[in-house]
DNA sequence: ACTTATGTGGACACACTGTCCGCTTGAATA
DNA sequence: TATTCAAGCGGACAGTGTGTCCACATAAGT
C-alpha cells in the first residue's frame, strides 16, 4: 500500500504537470519543470512516472474512462442501441467534445511516442471496428485508421487555431464521414 | 554561385542523411550522425540546414514535385479532366505510392515541427478543396483537412507495419472516402 | 521507542543542440 | 604562375534536458 507522502506527491506532481500543460505547449514543459512546480526532486518524479507522455496520460485517464464508459453502458445513439451511422456521428461529436477540453495533454500524451500505441487509442479503434462490423463495410481495418485520423489533436489544433474552425463545423465535417459505412 | 568544395558536401550530406533516414527512425538521427558519415564538421552542416527536418524536407522535395506536376499538369484523373472524385481517389493512389516509398521521409520532415505547417501540405490542401469546390461539396475547410489526415506518415506506417496491410488495402479504405464528396 | 523498507531529492554522467571563430581553400586577377 | 581574399570549413564550447543512482529521511508496523 502507498505511503501518506507519496500520495500527497502523486496529487502534487499530477496538479502541477497540470498547470503546466495548460499554459504552453507540451514538448516545452520539461521534466524538471514539472519536479519544480510540484516541489519534489527529479527522482521521486521518475519513481511513478518514466516520461511526459505517461504524466499526460494520467491526467487524461479519467475523461477518457467517462468516453468509454457511455459508450460501452450509455444511452444511445453514444451506447448500444442506434445504427452504426449514428453511433459513429455520436462518437465524432464526443470525441471533439473531449479534443475541445483536452487537446493539449491528448498532444501531450503523445511525446516521444505515437498516439497510435496508447490504450485509450486501441479502445477507438476497437469500438470503430465494432460499427464496421455491425454495418456490414468492408475493408474494416484499413478502414478504421482512416476514420480515426482526423481526430489526431495537431490536426484538430490546427482547425481550431491557425484556420479559426468551430467545433461545430468540425463535428460537422466528421460526420459526414458516417456515409463510407452504408453502401 | 556556390564553390565546388561547397556543392560537393552539400551532395555528401544529403547522401549521408539519405542512408541514416532509410537505417533507423527520424528522431534517432542527430545532426552529428549526419555530419560523421558525410565526413564534414558540424558547421558545414549548419550552414545549409537549420535541422533535420530541413534536410528531410530536401531529400524529399523532389518527389514531391514530381507529384504535385502530374496533379496540375498530368493526365487525368490525376490532373484535370476527370470528374472530382475519380481526382480525389487517384491522388489517393499517388500519395500510397509516395509514402510507400518515401514514409520515413515525410516523418522526418516533421521532426520538430508539423506536417500541417510545411509548403508541401499546403499545396495538397489547395489541391483536394479545389475538388471539393468542383464537386459542389458543402463545410469545404474542416472536410479538407479531413480527408487529408489519414495520410500522415505514423499513421500509414502503423498500418503497413504493425496492422501489416498492404497499400492495395490501404488505397482501397482511401477511395471509399470519395464517397463523401457527393450527395 | 525501535526497526525496516518505502520513498525522497539532488548530484552525476551523458547526449544533443546550435553558435562562434580561427583556419583553409577555391577561384578570380594580373 | 603567383597573389589575393571572401566563401567555406570544422571542431571546440556553452547551454539544456534526460535518466540513473544512492545516501538519507520518514511513514508505518512491532
Amino acid at each position: 500500500m502507498e505511503r501518506a507522502d507519496a500520495a500527497r506527491n502523486r496529487a502534487r506532481i499530477l496538479e502541477a504537470a497540470a498547470a503546466l500543460f495548460a499554459e504552453r505547449p507540451p514538448q516545452d514543459v520539461t521534466m524538471d519543470d514539472i519536479a519544480k512546480r510540484a516541489g519534489v526532486g527529479r527522482g521521486t518524479l521518475y519513481r511513478r512516472y518514466p516520461d511526459r507522455a505517461s504524466i499526460a496520460a494520467a491526467l487524461l485517464d479519467e475523461h477518457e474512462r467517462d468516453l468509454q464508459e457511455r459508450l460501452l453502458r450509455g444511452d444511445p445513439p453514444l451506447g448500444p442501441g442506434a445504427p452504426p451511422g449514428e453511433r459513429l456521428a455520436a462518437f465524432y461529436a464526443a470525441m471533439v467534445r473531449l479534443l475541445e477540453d483536452h487537446a493539449h495533454l491528448v498532444l501531450g500524451s503523445e511525446v516521444g511516442r505515437s498516439r497510435l500505441e496508447t490504450g485509450a487509442y486501441g479502445f477507438w479503434r476497437a469500438h470503430v471496428r465494432a460499427l464496421l462490423v455491425a454495418a456490414g463495410t468492408p475493408g474494416r481495418d484499413a478502414l478504421v485508421e482512416v476514420l480515426l485520423a482526423p481526430l489526431a489533436p495537431e490536426v484538430y489544433l490546427y482547425q481550431r487555431t491557425t484556420l479559426g474552425l468551430s467545433p461545430e463545423r468540425i463535428a460537422g465535417a466528421l460526420a459526414r464521414l458516417t456515409r463510407v459505412l452504408d453502401g
